[in-house]
Formats: C-alpha cells, sequence, structure tokens
RNA sequence: GGGAUCUUAGCUCAGCUGGUUCAGAGCACUUGGUUUACACCCAAGGGGUCAUAGGUUCGAAUCCUAUAGGUCCCACCA
C-alpha cells in the first residue's frame, strides 16, 4: 500500500463534508441531558461575497463550536444572513440602471420584486462559501432578517416600544444623503482623516441702519440665503458692540439678528459666524437656544428652493450654486478673503456624496432609559468583551448615547408601521396591521367613518439595525403570537423550547467596527424583552489588513479570494493560516505566507501518519526501551492540553493553535515518533504502537477543532469508524496530572543531545557515525532514565559514566554534568580554547552579579526566603559550572 | 479638543497580580545536510539597553510621572 507523501485537501475536504451534513452533525436540538452551547452568527450580508473578514470571523466560530461538540454540549450555530437594506438597495439600483431601468419609475411593489429577485439569485452564495471553509452551522436554522416571521418581530417590536413610549417621531438634524435620496446615521458619514481642501470666504454683511459691516467667514456661501443670524462670542472684544443689532443678508436684505454665543470660537475666521439653523448641526443648536427662524432652502435633491429667494439659484444645485454666488458676491465686493481651508467634511459611505445637515421629521428611539441595563451589564461584567480594553470605548459611547435614527427613505427593509390619516403631523397611528391601524385611527379622530384608503402607510424602512439587534431572540423565532405578552411588553417564558435551552447564547465573534452598531443594541433588546443578556462573551476580532498595514478590501484590490485561497492551501491551511497570525483584537496582518505555513502544517501532519500507518507489528518483541519516551510523551501531551485549556479559556486561539503545532511539530514528530521510531524495515513492538495510535487519536482530537478535514481524514484512516465514532462528534479529552519531573528530565536529555549534534556540526561529523560519550556528573539517575533515549537521538555507540576527565575529548558542560566525546580525528585546540574563554567569560560576569545580589543586606533581608535560595542556588550551581571549565581550560592550554 | 490603547529580535506578537517561563514564540535569516514519514523536510546557529527620561523598590519589560511616536473611538471650528 503506498500513500502519496503529499496531502491533498481537495477532495478529502469536500468528502468530510458532506458526510458530517449526511449525517445531520451540525444539528442541535434541545436536549435536557446535555448541556447548551450556542452562537448565532454575525450575518453577513445577504448579497455580499465572502471576504478575508468572514473567513476570520468564523474560523474562530467554528473552532469554539466544534470543541464544544466534542465536549459533549449540545452545540448549536445558527447561520443567517442580513437583508442590509442600504447595501441592497444601492446594488439593486445599480443593477437596475445598468439594464436602464430607474428606481423612480418603478412603484415600490416593482422595485421589490427586483430586489427579491436579486435576493433569490445571490442571497445563498455567501453560506456556500462558508461550507467550503468547513463552518459547522446548524443550516437547517438558517435565518434572514426578512423573513416573515422576522419581518413580524421587527414590526411588533417597533409597536411596542412606540406603546411603551420609547419611540417618538421628531424633527432632527440628520445626514442627508442627496443621491439615495435618504437619512444617514453619523456611523454611515465617513470623514477623511486628512480632511478635504475648500476654500473659506469671508464676506461682508452690512449692519442695519449704519454703515459698518460684520464679517463672516463661511465655507458654504451657498447656504448665505439661509442666515437667520450673526452670532459672536460675547467675550469677543472686537466684535461684541455689535450685539443686539441687526445685519443685513446680501442680496435678500433680510434683517437678522446679531446675537451672542460662546459656541463661536475667537480665533477661528473673523470671529463672527453666519449662523443657518436649517443647515448645520451646531446652528441649529444655536437656532434652539436662540428661538431663531428656520430657513430651509436646500431641496432633497441638494438643488435650492425658492425659499433662497433668488430666482437664478432655484432649482440648481448646491455645489453650482456656490460658483455662482461666489461670483455674484464678488461682483458687488463682498468677499473681502478667500482662504484655503482643510476641512473633514463627511461623505456619504455609500454614494460617497457629501453629507448634507438637513432638518426632516424622523423615527427615533429613546437611548437613554432603554440603554441602561445594556451599559450596566458590560460594566459589571455580567458580559465579558474579549480585549477588555473596548470595555472603556463601550462605556465612554454607553454614557454619551445619543438616540437612535431608525427611519430609512429606503425601501427594502422593515416598512415603518405608522398610518397617516389626517393633515396634521400628529395625525398617525402605530399597528402591526392595517386593520388595527384603521380601529386605532377611528378612535383617535373621532372619525368612524375612516376607512383603510383614508390611511397612509409611512413609505420609510427601518434601519438595518433595528432588525439585526433582534438576532439572537429571532433566529429562535420568539415573537410569535402566543409567544409575547403585549401588556407587558415581554417574550413569555416557556413557551420556546429552542429559545428557552440555547438563550442566551454563548459568544459573538464579530468586529469591533459594530460594537456599537450592532452590539450595544443588541444587548439592548436582550434586556428588553428577555430580561437577560443575549451573549456571555464577546469576541472582538482584527480588521484583516495587508503587510502594508491597510485594510483589506475589494475596492483596494489586495484581498486575495478566499475561495482560490481554499483552493490553493486547503480550508485547513487557510484556517490555520489566519489563525497564526491572530492575537484577539488586534488586527491581523494577512500574509499568504501563512496559509503556506498551514499547509506545510497539514502535510507534516500527514507524513507523521504515514509513518506509523507503514509500521509492521511485532507481537513478540520488547518494548520496555520505549518506556521513557512513552511516558515522557503522555506527561507532554497533558502538559500542552493543560495549556490549550487555558488558551480556550481565554479565547486566546492563535496561542491554542500554536499549542497544538509545537505539540505534534516538535513533540510528536521530532521527539517522540523519532525516539520509538524501529530502524528501517524492522517492525514496531505491540505495546509501543498501540500507544502511538492512542496518541494520534488524541491529537487529532485536539487537532480538529482547527483543521476539521484533516484530523478527520486521518480519524478515520488509523481505525474504520462507524457514524457514530466519527472525530467530529468524539469526546474531547481530559487534561490529566503530568509528571513534571519527567518532563524536566527530557529537557535535560534533549539538552545533551543537541549539544552533541552541535559537536557534529562544528566538526564536520557525519549524524550517520556513532559517537561515544563520556559523562562525569553527581546525579547519575537522571541521564540514566534517559540513556537509551539519548543513544538513539544522538546516534551514540556507548554512553558510559566516568570519575575522571578523559582527554582528547569534546566537551560540554551542562547543569548536570561534564560530557566529554572522544573524536578521531584532529581537534581544533584553538578554537575549542576560544570557545571555553567566551564561555567562562559570561559565566564569571553571571556569577558577580548574582554575588551582588547576595551581599547586598537589604535584599537578603528583605525578598522572600524562597527568592534568596534560588539566587543562592545559582550561585552553587555558576561556581561548579566555573570550576569545571576552568578545569578543562588548563588542560587544553 | 475628549477618551482609549500601544511602543519587546528583521516581521508579527506572548510575557496574568513586580523575583526560574525573564528576556520568549512563530516566521524570516545564516550554516550544514539526497539520515527511506515528510526538501511542504532534518539538524544547528546568530539576532533585543524591552520607545526615551525620571521616579518608587532590596529588585522594574512589568508599578508611577513626563516626553516622543503610532493606532482606534467619540466630538468637531463656521
Amino acid at each position: 500500500m503506498s500513500i502519496s507523501t503529499k496531502y491533498d485537501p481537495i477532495e478529502v475536504e469536500d468528502k468530510w463534508y458532506q458526510y458530517w451534513l449526511e449525517n445531520n452533525f451540525f444539528h442541535a436540538r434541545p436536549n435536557p441531558e446535555k448541556e447548551p452551547y450556542s452562537i448565532v452568527i454575525p450575518p453577513p450580508n445577504v448579497t455580499g461575497e465572502l471576504h478575508m473578514g468572514h473567513m476570520l470571523n468564523n474560523t474562530i466560530q467554528d473552532i469554539l463550536i466544534r470543541k464544544a461538540r466534542m465536549e459533549g454540549k449540545e452545540a448549536c450555530w445558527v447561520p443567517g444572513t442580513d437583508h442590509a437594506s442600504i447595501a441592497t438597495e444601492a446594488k439593486v439600483v445599480r443593477m437596475l440602471r445598468e439594464k436602464g431601468i430607474k428606481k423612480s419609475d418603478l412603484s415600490r411593489e416593482e422595485f421589490l420584486k427586483y430586489a427579491w429577485e436579486w435576493k433569490e439569485k445571490y442571497g445563498g452564495i455567501i453560506l456556500e462559501q462558508l461550507k467550503k471553509l468547513g463552518a459547522s452551522c446548524d443550516w437547517e436554522r438558517t435565518a434572514f432578517t426578512m423573513d416573515d416571521d422576522y419581518y413580524k418581530a421587527v414590526i411588533r417590536v417597533f409597536v411596542d416600544l412606540f406603546n411603551k413610549g420609547y419611540i417618538y417621531r421628531g424633527l432632527r438634524m440628520i445626514n442627508w444623503d442627496c443621491e439615495a435620496q435618504t437619512a444617514l446615521s453619523n456611523e454611515e458619514v465617513i470623514h477623511d482623516e486628512n480632511g478635504e481642501k475648500s476654500i473659506l470666504y469671508s464676506v461682508k454683511y452690512k449692519i442695519k441702519d449704519s454703515d459698518e459691516y460684520v464679517i463672516i467667514a463661511t465655507l458654504r456661501p451657498e447656504t448665505i440665503m439661509g442666515d437667520t443670524a450673526v452670532a459672536i462670542n460675547p467675550k469677543d472684544e472686537r466684535h461684541n458692540h455689535l450685539i443686539g443689532k441687526k445685519a443685513l443678508v446680501p442680496f435678500i436684505n433680510r434683517e437678522i439678528p446679531i446675537i451672542g454665543d460662546d459656541y463661536v470660537e475667537l480665533d477661528f475666521g473673523s470671529g463672527c459666524l453666519k449662523v443657518t439653523p436649517a443647515h448645520d448641526q451646531n446652528d441649529y443648536e444655536i437656532g434652539l437656544r436662540h428661538s431663531l427662524e428656520v430657513v430651509d432652502t436646500i431641496n432633497l435633491d441638494g438643488t435650492l428652493n425658492e425659499k433662497c429667494e433668488i430666482p437664478r439659484y432655484v432649482g440648481k444645485d448646491r455645489f453650482e450654486v456656490r460658483k455662482l454666488i461666489i461670483e455674484d458676491l464678488g461682483k458687488t465686493g463682498l468677499i473681502v478673503k478667500e482662504e484655503e481651508s482643510v476641512t473633514k467634511i463627511g461623505r456619504s459611505e455609500r454614494t460617497n456624496t457629501v453629507v448634507e445637515p438637513k432638518l426632516s421629521l424622523q423615527w427615533f428611539i429613546k437611548m437613554k432609559e432603554i440603554s441602561r441595563k445594556a451599559h450596566a451589564a458590560v460594566m459589571e461584567d455580567e458580559i465579558l468583551l474579549y480585549p477588555t480594553k473596548f470595555k472603556n470605548t463601550y462605556n465612554h459611547w454607553m454614557k454619551n448615547v445619543r438616540d437612535w435614527c431608525i427611519s430609512r427613505q429606503l425601501w427594502w427593509g422593515q416598512r415603518i408601521p405608522a398610518y397617516y390619516f389626517g393633515k396634521v403631523e400628529e395625525d398617525f397611528v402605530v399597528a402591526e396591521t392595517p386593520e388595527d391601524a384603521l380601529n386605532l385611527a377611528r378612535d383617535k379622530s373621532g372619525n368612524s367613518n375612516l376607512t383603510t384608503d383614508d390611511l397612509q402607510q409611512d413609505p420609510d424602512v427601518l434601519d438595518t439595525w433595528a432588525s439585526s439587534w433582534l438576532f439572537p431572540i429571532e433566529v429562535f423565532h420568539a415573537f410569535g403570537d402566543d409567544k409575547f405578552d403585549a401588556q407587558k411588553g415581554k417574550l413569555i417564558k416557556g413557551k420556546n423550547a429552542d429559545l428557552d435551552y440555547f438563550y442566551p447564547t454563548d459568544i459573538l465573534v464579530t468586529a469591533p467596527e459594530i460594537l456599537f452598531f450592532w452590539v450595544a443594541k443588541m444587548i439592548i433588546a436582550g434586556y428588553e424583552y428577555m430580561d437577560e443578556k443575549p451573549f456571555r462573551n464577546v469576541y472582538l476580532t482584527g480588521i484583516v489588513r495587508d503587510k502594508l498595514h491597510r485594510k483589506m478590501s475589494k475596492s483596494l484590490g489586495n484581498s486575495p479570494d478566499p475561495l482560490e485561497l481554499i483552493k490553493e492551501y486547503g480550508a485547513d491551511g487557510v484556517r490555520t493560516g489566519m489563525l497564526f497570525s491572530s492575537p484577539a483584537g488586534n488586527d491581523l496582518l494577512f500574509d499568504i505566507k501563512l496559509c503556506e505555513q498551514g499547509r506545510k502544517f497539514a502535510n507534516k501532519i500527514w507524513n507523521a501518519f504515514r509513518l506509523v500507518k507503514n509500521w509492521k507489528v511485532d507481537e513478540n518483541r520488547p518494548s520496555d526501551q520505549n518506556d521513557f519516551a512513552l511516558n515522557w510523551f503522555e506527561a507532554r501531551f497533558n502538559q500542552a492540553l493543560t495549556r490549550l485549556e487555558d488558551h480556550f479559556s481565554k479565547f486566546r486561539m492563535s496561542d491554542g493553535l500554536m499549542t497544538v503545532y509545537k505539540l505534534i511539530w516538535d513533540d510528536y514528530c521530532a521527539w517522540y515518533l523519532e525516539m520509538i521510531k524501529p530502524p528501517f524495515g524492522e517492525p514496531i513492538d505491540k505495546a509501543t504502537y498501540d500507544r502511538t495510535i492512542d496518541f494520534q487519536e488524541r491529537l487529532m482530537k485536539i487537532l480538529h477543532p482547527f483543521m476539521p478535514f484533516l484530523s478527520e481524514e486521518i480519524w478515520q484512516q488509523i481505525t474504520n469508524r462507524t457514524t457514530e465514532q466519527a472525530l467530529i462528534v468524539s469526546e474531547w479529552p481530559e487534561p490529566k496530572a503530568f509528571d513534571k519531573l519527567l518532563i524536566d528530565t527530557a529537557s535535560t536529555a534533549f539538552e545533551v543531545v543537541t549539544n552533541i549534534r552541535n559537536i557534529r556540526n562544528s566538526n564536520n561529523l557525519s549524524p550517520k557515525e556513532a559517537l561515544e560519550l563520556q559523562i562525569l556528573t553527581s546525579s547519575k539517575e537522571v541521564i540514566e532514565k534517559a540513556s537509551s533515549a539519548i543513544q538513539k537521538m544522538a546516534n551514540l555507540s556507548n554512553l558510559t559514566f566516568v570519575t575522571d576527565k578523559p582527554d582528547n575529548c569534546m566537551h560540554f558542560v551542562l547543569q548536570s554534568g561534564e560530557y566529554f566525546v572522544p573524536i578521531t580525528g584532529e581537534i581544533d585546540v584553538e578554537s575549542q580554547i576560544e570557545d571555553l574563554k567566551k564561555e567562562l567569560e559570561y559565566n564569571m560576569g553571571f556569577l558577580s552579579s548574582i554575588m551582588k545580589k547576595l551581599q547586598n543586606e537589604r535584599f537578603v533581608n528583605n525578598a522572600p526566603g524562597k527568592v534568596v535560595e534560588i539566587e543562592r542556588k545559582k550561585q552553587s550551581d555558576a561556581e561548579v559550572k566555573i570550576k569545571a571549565l576552568e578545569e578543562r581550560l588548563a588542560k587544553l592550554i
């Protein structure tokens, strides 16, 4: 039988994924016999494609869920997708535009039909891609934030929050995207770090009934016609005499008050600020303080309207008007200065157009009250964030939480269930269905003749996060009619087996940039509807960057195609590659070399398996010469497993992988297998073979979460397994107590081996040439225990203990004793002397630093006895070593 | 402007409550190797005043203060 020396992941991976699926290993259901363990996936955008961030995220989740499954928990990983209203709508609009269809030519229903078609076509892609990665999601539970149930849940929650008084409709300064014609949340507005160049104009405003002028500075002259005041800092000696007078707006000569407000900076521009409440957040707030008139001169599409009073400007885009008005102001000599200025102007994340601050009627959630428990939960460690530094960030944000604008002027999403029936702003009702709305409207208006035709539903949809904040609850179909107590506004316990069993989930793995968008909001919803947190732990991954520290993105073109990567390196290789460089919470500098390292690791494991697989067993062969190796590896395995568990408990995935990596590569392959390996062609004894198989099985178990495919393949090849015996559902090993002394003995032995190999290296001695070793030591037992291993690993013909120092030897001194290797060839005495001198010098320096400490009375008196003891031991060890080196040196000279 | 956080080997990072895990790991690098499991490999080796300056202490990579530089979040000057 021959097995390839190269591990080929491609066929193996598809085979096992299919096998796991067919046997339903990913599916979980409430099981009172077992402890639940659940994770909900951060739902990717429904029309998105897998990128490196997803790869990292989902690898981590899969590792956790696989380990939990092996630990005998009922492990449930719920997958799903997010309808992502803005992103998806933008894509659909673009797609339609390419077909020559304008959104504005379509009815809402027609548009949604296209959107759903788009969703059906592309919606599943990303989940299929996750399967290639090995994600062991419970696919039967796949959720979509616009599923019928889910849609209803979101509406139900809106109505409930409205009835509880958390939702209100209000006039607010919002970020308006003139191109997409929608409001944007602050988070969707991008400010370029370096700012953008712009020109700051100084413009003269005449003072009424006077020849004086006031000079204001503005970046946005096109908003001049919306000015309703000029503000001056009352402390400003230069201008404060003007406060109380009136200024005249250029061209239209509107009289506006000159007011005092300390918002105005003394040393920016001219010190006088034109106040345009309709078009600037700060100006709006100044306006509120001084009860200023609001003149809104800009339309939703960014053109100016007739309120600007200048016909030449009406209907033209704000940027065009800027050019025109500068021309006009220039002609009349009103511009006194133009200077270059850099401003951190906001642009829409989606359309990249300059965001227009705009007053608009929007729906809001009052955040202060509703977020209180969510704030406390993190501060009091009811929910743990990894890494913990995000706790501070979270705190800062929650303390200063602002009301959440949840309406979006889009069609793709849950439509706001508010129905208008009259002329006045207050003439609306909020209800889950049009029928309920009609009843409410009849009550509210006192007009029992109202019909559904008199009701107009709000055209806007809800912010995506206002649906995905229910994800950890609603994936379990929580808000059904009989499960929700509308009176209390709570979900009823005991009505939903899945929810009762799996909620709260164990961990959420997501990106730090959506800590507030999504994580905080889920916590809020969790406490509001379940009186319970949605997850115990939050693991925040870093951003995947390239070697130049740039964020990997499609637009930069610096992101490899994940599926291509998987093809080339295998899913196992890519998974480990991602993890090799991924400390929790830090950005990951992705380097394709790491995937290569992952692939090499897979190959290494494969070959170790091949070696063992090909051994012939001889039942009659004695095994005692391997006792040391067997017992040592047993101890070493448990030591590593203990470490691994510790890493897992702190979500240090990268360290966990490295622990397994070193255990397999260094300890198992480089030392253990080499120690027990029979000479070529010879069989191995039964006892050693059996235990090696046992080791290999346990190694595959702890490898499985990281490299599920390779480990399952080897597992199944070691022995024929029944379905129930598949590795994916096998039992995770318990860390046992281990013999630390034995591990120390082994490292002493390995140190000896390394030194002998070193001697070979520096004397050009072939590893095939057997050497002799003579040892002068006071602790013979330690070496004796490991002597057969040392002989084998160092290729010694002979290992003897001596009482006198032999001549003509290569020589080294270790803590454990003095070692002599007679060699036949010429010994380079000069270089030996050189080396000895160096080593001696180092040890003398070491000793003197210790002596300094020990001679310091304050150290001896104050330091704990144990520490002093250690120093004394160091001293005597160093003295012994120095003595040996000196004697040796004397002999050579 | 407010806040957080970081600076340890060429690179990416570990180093928890100050003392044997104290100067570490992986990769990269150098040297040598056709040792029948693996050249996707083996063996050995060289790399660091722990950002800088002070302080606390018997003792500091670890605690404190300041400085410099980086990263992130929030707010934002018209």
